[in-house]
DNA sequence: CATAATGTAGACAGATCTGTCTGAAGGAGT
DNA sequence: ACTCCTTCAGACAGATCTGTCTACATTATG
């Protein structure tokens, strides 16, 4: 076989998680048949169902994918801190990075938990990663001397989640650093320090 | 017609509505077929064509009937107001309300801009609430007497979108408490003021 | 009464989507 | 060489969706 290189060739599910995260991630989970993901990823219709089972599988893989993905990345952006407080910041920071690239399209639990029913496979994996995040932020928020870590923390997940979506539908470039300064203030309105930085 | 009310007949075009606002809201622009809508409307399917045009037209104009009634709501709700900084509370105190109500399910214009795809007439619709949105804010913020009225408005909105998706996403009745003492404490930072209250 | 406008009921076309199934090709191990 | 297993390519069924079109009923108005 003179087209197929001897070092690497995917298999089939790897390939059908790469061309999922793109398409669902770029479109939309509801938008994307099917017939794309496996053209996408160059793969056959019954491998797809042979390897996931349906469509809603194929789905929460391409979610749980993400999940990892987001974990390790804010888990590595926090782990360069020393402080509490610092950590808290690069998690917006870390944030702030993925809005400027070309391919962002927002978070992918909430565009893909707008679309789906409520109840399946799909509403499994947002609560999965939300609650990942919220209990970041109030672990982060505790250890940071917060009067009201739980208060804390669900405070800056919404400002998370908030500057998502504007990242997301407004043309605006400011958001990350607005996001930042938001995250500040809050902080030392719940630690009682100095809010510099 | 023994069966009809000689008081009250709507329109098609107000059926249509109605049902439209019911059924997407509830269930999201793209899962709902026209179908669908026409049953719960009580409307022939040639009247919707005549009326609208299409789908994607009822959609806008379903968006524009939520994009109506939210500024009543809201501006009602900060009419009763006398002071900027109650005014900006007030939007939360109004937003948080709505958490309460069965029917809640998020942002219209967010989960409508998840799902559809960006330039058309969802996307124009959405710019037009959220632009609205945030110059509220920002007046308030200006007429508090933020040193930087753009960065609060801004901010504020970033919070208000968060508790939307949060109220949506997960199970916890908290969250218009937790918007409204994050929107006093970004306040008092961004005013220098006190934070109580 | 006559006419025009509006709405109703539903068949129909054309496209698309999920999921199943068949038959052949290719690679790995014995 | 032979067999097992994965994969490929694509036809196919069944459902659903948007949008068009025809034929009929209702209502207001000249």
């Amino acid at each position: 076989m003179a087209s197929v290189r001897s070092t690497a060739k995917p298999s089939a599910r790897e390939r059908l998680l790469a061309a999922a995260n793109e398409l669902f991630y770029a479109e939309g989970v509801q938008c994307v048949g099917i017939d794309r993901v496996i053209e996408h990823a160059g793969v056959a219709k019954g491998s797809l169902y042979n390897t996931f089972g349906g469509k809603e599988q194929l789905v929460r893989a391409y979610l749980d994918t993400r999940h990892a993905g987001t974990v390790d990345r804010i888990t590595r952006a926090v782990a360069e801190r020393d402080t509490p407080r610092e950590q808290m910041l690069a998690v917006f920071e870390s944030q702030g990075r993925q809005f400027d690239r070309p391919d962002f399209r927002g978070c992918a639990f909430i565009r893909a938990g707008a679309e789906a029913s409520p109840g399946g496979l799909v509403q499994e994996a947002a609560d999965a990663f939300r609650g990942w995040m919220r209990e970041l932020f109030t672990r982060l928020a505790a250890e940071a001397g917060a009067a009201d870590p739980d208060a804390l923390g669900h405070q800056l997940q919404l400002l998370y989640d908030g500057a998502g979506i504007s990242a997301l539908m407004d043309h605006d470039s400011t958001v990350a650093a607005t996001s930042r300064a938001a995250a500040t203030a809050l902080i030392a309105a719940a630690t009682g320090a100095s809010a510099e930085a």
